[in-house]
RNA sequence: GUGCCCGUAGUUCAGUUGGUUAGAGCGUCAGAUUGUGGUUCUGAAUGUCGUGGGUUCGAGUCCCACCGGGCACCCCA
């Protein structure tokens, strides 16, 4: 039989061990910021009943659902033309009763009905777990992916998208990433899609206006017109795109242009007081009332914030907003909730672009002993275990082969020191340690040893 | 779903209008150095040229199909 070629599904990676502690250094700060206000880590299963994720991230997503076959003979009683005769799509749905999450705030929407008697309202968690989509992957985007997810539900406080802002601007403040962070409200959107009496066509009008800065003011006009939208509508929308300044030079013009409009001023209203409380925080990172911030999914009710990196070219890393009723489609109305999701694999990308990764990153074990022998190992495994108790990450080479493969060993995983413990040493009572970094080698008790390594 | 580009050693790539036995850097392995890595020097191994078909005296090179990878649009983290 010929060997079988090695390969992983496109859109997925292997991470080698450095990617993992790239990778754990990303998830560990941002699981530190979320612990620091509060929220509590949950986890759901890969795989959801296709029921709950269908139909919640519009036609779209549904497509981009991973869809997992049934077990068994999942065929049987079906009758030749009930496979042949209906559409894939249709057919799918009969064969497949389960397929991957596509994010982890509608699994979280799922757990939260569920669990309804166990929470402590309000209820806030993390969550950081891979999700799936059958997109065409390209730069910055993968078929498996992680979402660092804090959400909060069962407030209707503003506090909650305030503190959801100041996790953002401290996360990347620990990363050292610069970022802009945007802000908008779909009140607003809403308002404005009332104000030209087409509130029907708020998602096309969104999704428009939020490719002004990519595409151009006449490329969005073109495409409201191929939208449906007639000269008149296009018209009564421009000022909206004419209004400029600082957030609140463009809060007080959008509130003129919205004044009679009681959505789009509660949604005035409510950034007014996001932005108004975080000027008296302490917060690093630039943060801009974006009108033209839309984002697809169409859960999303109050306000919406995205982020980007300024000094990498990559799409949002970071993305959230408020859902008036996400709990609503599982049978429990009224409860609101707000949250945000990290993107941790643009985030990596952007670090290795910046290389803003923290020095020691790399090494794994702190201190490896030679194998001289089954006689020397045998000792050096009593004083790694000396060693390890003193909290020192220690390895004993598992083989007695030549020195040179055990020194070139420890150079390439990054060990800075190496124990050399041979016939003379064990007679001592001593170990030769070195240097790896200075090539300094010195004859010492494991105590001293243990002393100079922990300085 | 639409459009464009690319498949040669573990890896990054070179390979002339189609012409003999397909090359280089890095990496790997061995030696210089029997208790010393990272530097240096010497030597070696490694290929179904993505797969299948076609054109040709002759194909890594040209044509077709398939498979795989990447990028852009759509949408999104």
């Amino acid at each position: 039989m010929a060997a079988q070629k090695p390969g992983i599904p496109k859109g997925t990676r292997d991470f080698s061990p450095l990617e993992m502690a790239k990778r754990n250094y990303i998830f560990n700060t941002i699981r530190s910021v979320y612990a620091l206000y509060g929220f509590k880590q949950i986890e759901t299963p890969a795989m959801e009943n296709l029921s709950t994720l269908m139909g919640k991230y519009g036609e779209e997503g549904d497509k981009l659902l991973f869809k997992i076959l049934n077990s068994g003979d999942f065929l049987h009683g079906m009758t030749p033309d009930e496979i042949t005769g209906t559409s894939t799509l249709k057919l799918a749905a009969k064969l497949c009763e389960k397929g991957l999450r596509y994010d982890l705030t509608v699994p979280f929407a799922r757990y939260v009905v569920q669990h309804r008697e166990e929470l402590n309202l309000p209820f806030k968690r993390y969550q950081i777990q891979p999700v799936w989509r059958a997109d065409r992957p390209q730069k910055g985007r993968y078929r498996e992916f992680y979402q660092c997810d804090a959400d909060v539900v069962g407030s209707d406080s503003l506090l909650n998208e305030v503190e959801l802002m100041q996790i953002i601007d401290s996360v990347f403040q620990k990363f050292g990433i610069r970022v802009c962070i945007k802000i908008n409200n779909r009140k607003v959107l809403s308002g404005m899609a009332e104000l030209i009496g087409r509130p029907d066509k708020l998602t096309d009008i969104t999704i428009a206006i939020d490719k002004l800065d990519k595409i151009g003011l006449d490329n969005v006009k073109a495409e409201l017109t191929a939208n449906g939208l007639s000269q008149d509508e296009i018209t009564r929308l421009e000022p909206v795109f004419a209004i400029k300044g600082d957030n609140s030079n463009k809060l007080a013009a959008v509130r003129e242009l919205l004044k009679d409009n009681e959505t789009g001023l509660k949604g005035i209203e409510e950034l007014e007081f996001v932005l108004n409380t975080l000027q008296t925080l302490p917060i690093v990172n630039a943060i801009d009332f974006d009108l033209t911030l839309a984002r697809g999914l169409n859960y999303y009710t109050g306000c919406i914030f995205e982020v980007k990196a300024l000094d990498v070219q990559i799409g949002s890393i970071t993305g959230g907003g408020r859902y008036d009723n996400l709990t609503g489609i599982f049978g429990m109305p009224g409860l609101s909730g707000v949250g945000i999701s990290f993107g941790a694999d643009r985030i990596f990308d952007v670090l290795n672009q910046l290389e803003l990764y923290p020095k020691d990153i790399a090494s794994a074990a702190q201190l490896l002993f030679i194998n001289f022998g089954p006689k020397e190992s045998a000792h050096c495994i009593q004083l790694a275990s000396r060693t390890r108790q003193a909290g020192i990450r220690t390895e004993v080479y598992p083989d007695s082969v030549k020195m040179k493969k055990q020194m070139s060993y420890a150079s390439n995983s990054n060990i800075p020191f190496v124990a050399l413990v041979g016939e003379d040493e064990m007679k001592n009572n001593t170990v030769s340690l070195k240097n790896m970094e200075t090539g300094e080698q010195r004859s010492l008790s494991i105590e001293e040893a243990i002393s100079v390594i922990l300085q």
